[in-house]
DNA sequence: AGAGGTTACGGGCAGCGTAAGGATC
DNA sequence: GATCCTTACGCTGCCCGTAACCTCT
């Protein structure tokens, strides 16, 4: 009797199929099979009883389940109590929207890597969309991206908010009310699959009309340096742009309304829990809330 | 972590070293060093401090040893509730000594086989001092002897016992009292190195004297036979004599003394705990009842 | 030197995935 | 035939034992 064929045994008594059971631990469903056979013969006794439908427990399998509940539970305060995810050579796949890239990413990652020098980091950038596919589909372990995740096996951790002012070239001619700049000038914002630009395309309809022409990027820094070079006015996290605004390159204006604040917060799959996870996405949160003075 | 990383975890904390642990465990020492490391990797946490004394359990090892207990507790519930030994593919070492051969070792394998059709069963004879030896050195996994095993890792289940009679050939001339037999002719009796035939020697001497002439033999049914043919008389169970006492190859007498009756025992490790050593032990109990009547 | 534990290394076996094989509706 | 689970089989990787090594008294 091993730990894995008592909760293989679990998961197929759970799903009540071996199919099922090898989706949910991603094994072939021989594998399962064979971890439930070799448990049966283990203990010597038939736990479950084959039908057309499916797998049905015995009497034995009853209460066998029992004791496997109680065994997973000792494990998972193991888990909580004795581990030291500092002394783990685990591997940990971090994903990060690109608005934490520009920001406070570096520090983040100072952080963790002080606090868990055997962790083996792995960090991706992508859109928060594709993040959060990422992490449902287990290729990430932890995401960092504009949440929260409504799914119920995900944790979601709150980051600190960044707040997005309107940024343009001070070489851009003004004439006039500074609320007309949005219908004379191309707005330059993030990547079209994402929240941030769905939500100034409603808004620009809604405030200056048709006339707004909007011309995403997908790459952050960009965006900021076409701003720069005035080929278009954009609205930014401010704390991306305090350097540009602090020495001239950029000039903060306002049309009379602003975008959503970007909440993020740091994701991670509750199910099964992974504890290094959930410190690492708490110190996100400490880096962060650092990083915003 | 598995099961077999935790057990050795308790052997190495309750007797503080690799060393013993690795002896009781019957594992070579590497082995038990191996399995040791591999729990600390796995928990990222050291659980020992190497001393040169050996080993000594730290803070979290501590804690560890409480929920490795309790994972225990629960595997020996899983084994007792539902394990059954009728379907266990077991093999089952089984040692008795002759007197068990000569009377209901039939009826018990029988009894056994039907019971537990798939257990292997290897049956050895010796005498009950080998047996005992044999027991304790886990080279059987249950020994019916002369029991009981006064030794604390030793469980006893208390058989029928053996009541000796006193036989001759009915061609034996006999002078006056029954008594003088013992004086005059040899006694045939169990091999030396047994209780009964210690129990003799000091029982003639006593009630006989040093005239008395003791010949062992270490097959009983030769015994018998010996003394069917008349070359001495002896003291044997009764149940072992009773179809030559009723056909007259045999009759009893009585010097007006007895050997002491034969107690035996099924006895079995009590740890690790065999439940189906436990419960061959009873099948032998109740064959041995109705053998007997 | 001796009593402790660890490292190195070759061999055997357990357990995985792929692919084919029943059974039952 | 569709939907289950089991069997067959080759392969990888883990874990054991032997032997050599390290460290402290």
């Amino acid at each position: 009797m091993t730990f894995e064929q008592l909760r293989t045994f679990f998961w197929v008594a759970r799903l009540g199929g071996v199919r099922r059971a090898a989706e949910q631990m991603h094994l072939s469903q021989p594998a399962v099979s064979a971890r439930i056979a070799a448990l049966e013969t283990a203990l010597g006794a038939v736990l479950f009883e084959r039908a057309q439908s499916g797998m049905r427990l015995t009497k034995r399998g009853e209460k066998l389940l029992v004791y496997a509940e109680q065994i997973h539970r000792i494990q998972e305060d193991i888990k909580a109590n004795i581990v030291d995810p500092a002394g783990l050579e685990a591997q940990l796949r971090v994903g990060v929207s690109e608005t934490v890239v520009q920001s406070w990413l570096p520090e983040f990652v100072a952080g963790l890597r002080s606090e868990y020098p055997m962790v083996d980091v792995e960090i991706t950038v992508d859109v928060s969309h594709n993040l959060r596919d990422s992490l449902l589909n287990r290729s990430l372990d932890l995401a960092i991206l504009m949440g929260p995740i409504s799914e119920f096996s995900v944790d979601n951790i709150e980051l600190p908010a960044f707040e997005l002012v309107w940024i343009r070239s001070p070489a851009l001619h003004v004439d006039g009310d500074e609320a007309d700049i949005l219908r004379s000038t191309p707005v330059i914002s993030y990547a079209r699959n994402t929240r941030p630009y769905q939500d100034l395309k409603t808004k620009l309809l809604e405030n200056v009309g048709s006339d707004a022409r909007l011309f995403p990027s997908s790459s952050l820094s960009a965006c900021i340096r076409m701003v720069a070079t005035g080929l278009g006015v954009g609205a930014f996290p401010l704390h991306l742009i305090k350097r540009q605004l602090y020495n001239g390159e950029l000039v903060a204006f306002d049309p009379g309304w602003r975008p959503d604040t970007l909440r993020f917060t740091a994701s991670f799959l509750g199910e099964p829990k992974s504890h290094l996870a959930e410190s690492v996405a708490h110190i996100a949160k400490d880096v962060a809330a650092a990083y915003m003075e």
